[in-house]
DNA sequence: CGGATGTCAGTCGGACTGATATAA
DNA sequence: CTTATATCAGTCTGACTGACATCC
C-alpha cells in the first residue's frame, strides 16, 4: 500500500521535527506539567479544575498541587465558582499570560530562522500547510478522540 | 509584517497539532525519558552514554539510571567499547526496537484515520510536506542548534 | 442518598547537584 | 596532570493510589 507508506514516511518525519520544534520544560523553572497548564488555560479560557483533567495527562490529584504551585507563583488565579459551590474557576494573571505568550514567540522565532533558509516554493508550501493542521485537530476532537483518549491505560 | 504573521499562525497551528499527534508517556511504564532514548538509539543506531547526553533532555547521572533500568528490563544492551575502555556501546534489544515501531505504528495509524478525513487535495498537500520537514530538521542540525540547545540555562 | 469536585496522606520513581572512580 | 566517561550519594519535585471532605 503506497498511502501507508506515504503516511508512515510523514509521521517518522513530524517525529524527527519534533525533535526540533518541541522544547523540552527546564524552561522558566516550570514542569512540563506546569507549562501544559498555562497553555490550555491559555487557549480554552478560565475553566475549573475538572476541565484540565481532561486535557491534561495527569490525575486529579497532581492538578491539584500543579495548581497550586502556580497560584503561589502568581501565574493563576482562582474564584469560586458562582454556580457550584464545589468548584473554583481558573484563569491565567498577566504574568501567566506572558510565559505562554513568550514561549510561543520562542518557538515562532526559532521556526522563522529555519523557514527563511528554505526556499521560496517550499517556504510557501509550508505556511499554507496552517489550515490542513487545523482541520486535522477540528477533526480529532469530533471524532471523540479526546486529547488523552490512549494514555489513560 | 505579513510573513512574521504567517509564522507564528504555523506555529500556532504546530503547537494545537500536537497536541494531538503527541501521545504522552504512560505507555508501557517507560517513562517520557526512558521512550526517547529507546527513540535516539533507533534513529542513531548504537552510541555511548554520552552521546546520548547531547540528545536528550537530562543530565548523565539521570541517563545511567534510565539506561541501567532499560537494561535491567532487556530493551537496551550494553558491550565494552573496544577502543575506549572507559565507555559502553549500547544498542537496542529486538524487544527494545520492537516498542519504538509499535509506538511509531500507533502514531502512523492515528495520523491515517484522521488524513483519511480530509479532502483528496488536502490529503496529498499535507502528505506532500514530509520533505520540506525533512529539510528544516536537517537545516536545524546544521546550524549548529544543537535539539538541546536552549534547555541547559 | 448517590455522584461529582476537589483535597489530603503516604509512597515512589526519576531528576538534580556535587563528589568520586577509572581510563584516555 | 588534565580531561573525558560514567557512576555513586543524598536530596527534592512531581507523579501515583486510596481515603476523605464538601457540595449538587
Amino acid at each position: 500500500m503506497d498511502a501507508v507508506r506515504a503516511v508512515e514516511r510523514l509521521t517518522r518525519s513530524i517525529e524527527d521535527f519534533n525533535s526540533v520544534f518541541i522544547r523540552l520544560p527546564a524552561s522558566d523553572r516550570l514542569s512540563f506539567s506546569a507549562l501544559s497548564v498555562l497553555h490550555t488555560l491559555s487557549r480554552l479560557g478560565p475553566c475549573r479544575l475538572s476541565d484540565l483533567v481532561g486535557t491534561e495527562q495527569i490525575k486529579q490529584p497532581a492538578l491539584t498541587s500543579a495548581v497550586a504551585k502556580l497560584e503561589r507563583d502568581g501565574l493563576i488565579e482562582r474564584r469560586p465558582d458562582p454556580c457550584d459551590g464545589r468548584a473554583s474557576m481558573l484563569s491565567l494573571t498577566a504574568d501567566g499570560q506572558s510565559i505562554v505568550s513568550r514561549r510561543h514567540a520562542d518557538r515562532a522565532e526559532r521556526l522563522r530562522s529555519l523557514i527563511d533558509r528554505l526556499s521560496p516554493a517550499d517556504r510557501t508550501r509550508l505556511l499554507s500547510i496552517a489550515g490542513v493542521l487545523d482541520q486535522i485537530v477540528q477533526l480529532a476532537s469530533e471524532h471523540g478522540e479526546k486529547p488523552d483518549e490512549r494514555s489513560g491505560k
